[in-house]
DNA sequence: ATGTCCTCTCTTAGAGGA
């Protein structure tokens, strides 16, 4: 079973990119991120005859999350992380899929530093490791995939010097990754190539990809039971190449059967 | 500071966000 996430920066704008990928890699399940349409802009009927059903909770302009599925059911469960009712950005969804949990999450960038956009990255940041203990403690199979808008590790950043003050590089963000990761999750792309350099994401500025200047900040992150049937793991990278794509290339995982 | 590309509007140019 193959499970994707790829921020597609306006899935209407990147239609033909989405559908083109989806067609090449043809993963079970599939996390948008950055829909950049409301509620009833989502392509429902391209999405369908590409093979897939879809939830989706949209927002005018801006943020916008997707679940995708080959076949499997998606019975959802939320779509609005808890702890803020308050907060009304469309940044996350969670269903159940072939009996796993997965939870597409779209985490706010945060800049600039200092600021209210940090401060709101960071207290939704608390609200996700909350919940994602939570998840944990029903013991069930679950993964959180998104753009996470956080470099991990210097591995992460082609220039890890000129990120240290950005809020998706800051000690306080990088801090946070690390104790939802202590909780008991496995982040899957490293857990597999533990000292290769993956990015996931290339700014459109300053041809970052042909100098591959890039970051890694989309993730999938697995619970203990997935941790275990992890397989494969890897980036479409070469989708960042193609005309009119989206500044980030589709992250992957593949996972045993049960 | 700048670069690029998306979406939306007091729309065909500029603002805001990333």
């Amino acid at each position: 079973m193959r499970i994707a996430t790829y921020n597609v920066n306006g899935v209407n704008g990147r239609l033909p990119v989405l559908l083109k990928w989806l067609e090449a890699a043809a993963p079970d399940v599939v996390c948008l991120q950055e829909l950049k349409a409301p509620q009833e802009k989502f392509p429902e009927q391209a999405i369908h005859e590409a093979g897939y059903h879809a939830i989706w909770h949209g927002q005018k302009s801006w943020n916008g999350v997707a679940i995708l599925s080959k076949s499997a059911e998606i019975k959802e469960l939320r779509r609005q992380l808890p702890g803020d009712p308050e907060d009304e950005q469309s940044r996350y969804i969670e269903a159940i899929v072939n009996n796993i949990v997965i939870a597409c999450l779209y985490l706010p960038n945060g800049n600039p530093y200092p600021g209210p956009k940090f401060e709101y990255k960071l207290g939704w940041l608390k609200r996700f490791t909350a919940h994602a203990r939570k998840l944990l403690a029903e013991d069930v199979p679950v993964v959180l995939a998104g753009d996470y808008n956080i470099m991990p590790t210097e591995l992460d950043v082609y220039k890890p010097e000129r990120w240290v003050n950005d809020a998706l590089f800051r000690e306080e963000v990088r801090d946070a990754f690390k104790k939802l990761i202590a909780q008991g999750f496995t982040d899957a792309l490293r857990k597999l190539h533990p000292d290769e350099t993956i990015y996931t994401f290339w700014d459109y500025f300053r041809n970052a990809y042909t100098r591959n200047a890039g970051l890694r900040i989309d993730h999938l992150l697995l619970s203990p039971h997935l941790a275990n049937r992890l397989l494969a793991a890897g980036v479409n990278h070469e989708v960042r190449g193609w005309e009119k794509s989206s500044d980030h290339a589709p992250t992957w995982i593949e996972l045993a059967d049960e």
